[in-house]
DNA sequence: CTATGTGCAAATCTTTTGCAGGCTA
DNA sequence: TAGCCTGCAAAAGATTTGCACATAG
């Protein structure tokens, strides 16, 4: 899988820190890096922790492959990144946090953000009793066109 | 997981038989019952592959977990099952193969159908050029009601 | 008879966990 | 200093695979 990761800066490492902070995380030296690789130039991202864990190699930070699947999963709890399920093999997570729906190319097995605002229903089925919607996951599965 | 499976009987046999070779698939003793338990009473059903081997199990067939896995496989690419992706830890299988909604309810793992005549988009995000939509999965997470 | 399917165990792959030592507040 | 983090290796699950044997057409 191909990621694209913003290089390392120190306002990068700064705005990190804050965020950590603010979802009471400790800013270690390995939290500080893969969040800046992770929310770096505020774009969004979707990344495995295979993904992330190659990246933070690549830029020469010595980490464990544990410490990444922990801190993905730590800053999930911290609602810092949301977790879409795609693919029954991988987990994948958004910097994105609110609901919204996703591409995912087959081919590829690449995930990116579909625009929301293009996404409106019309009906949605009725919510059962004692019950009631924690999210509405749309993912719209593409291929090359034939 | 509970799964409530209908009962063998010679009818839902010979209907397995004729599933089978109508995908082209050997009408083996396992996968005749696997089929029959799958299928079996005409309802739309949400297996895994561990549901369904504890399931032929206790009817007191013979069979292996990775034949269960195989013959599973084997449904799916001859568009007999529809697997569903809702859980990063486990697949499910779905006895509807086209393309629908689905309930997913967090606190017990359960998978159901949804409605899909109450499911509308009044718009749907454009689809990147050269791609064609393969499939739109709607997946309706429940929690209970607070 | 030949190609497929099956069973078992072992291999894979992703993710989690236990524990000893390190580092932040 | 106290408690949270990290690294490593090992465990845990789900799923796949290799290979010898069985069986459908």
């Amino acid at each position: 899988m191909i990621v694209d990761f913003a290089p390392q800066t120190e306002q990068s490492q700064s705005c990190a820190t804050q965020w950590l902070s603010q979802a009471g995380l400790r800013p270690t030296r390995q939290r500080l890096t893969l969040a800046a690789l992770v929310m770096g130039d505020g774009q969004n991202r979707h990344v495995t922790a295979e993904g992330l864990y190659a990246a933070a190699l690549e830029c020469g930070e010595k980490v464990s492959l544990a410490t990444v699947y922990n801190t993905l999963r730590a800053f999930r709890d911290a609602d810092l990144l949301n977790e879409i399920t795609v693919d029954a093999s991988r987990s994948y997570f958004d910097t994105r946090t609110d609901d919204h729906p996703h591409f995912f190319w087959e081919e590829t097995q690449t995930l990116s953000d579909a625009p929301s605002e293009e996404l409106e229903f019309r009906r949605l089925p009725a919510t059962p009793d004692g019950c009631e919607v924690a999210r509405v996951d749309v993912v719209i599965r593409l291929r090359r066109a034939s």
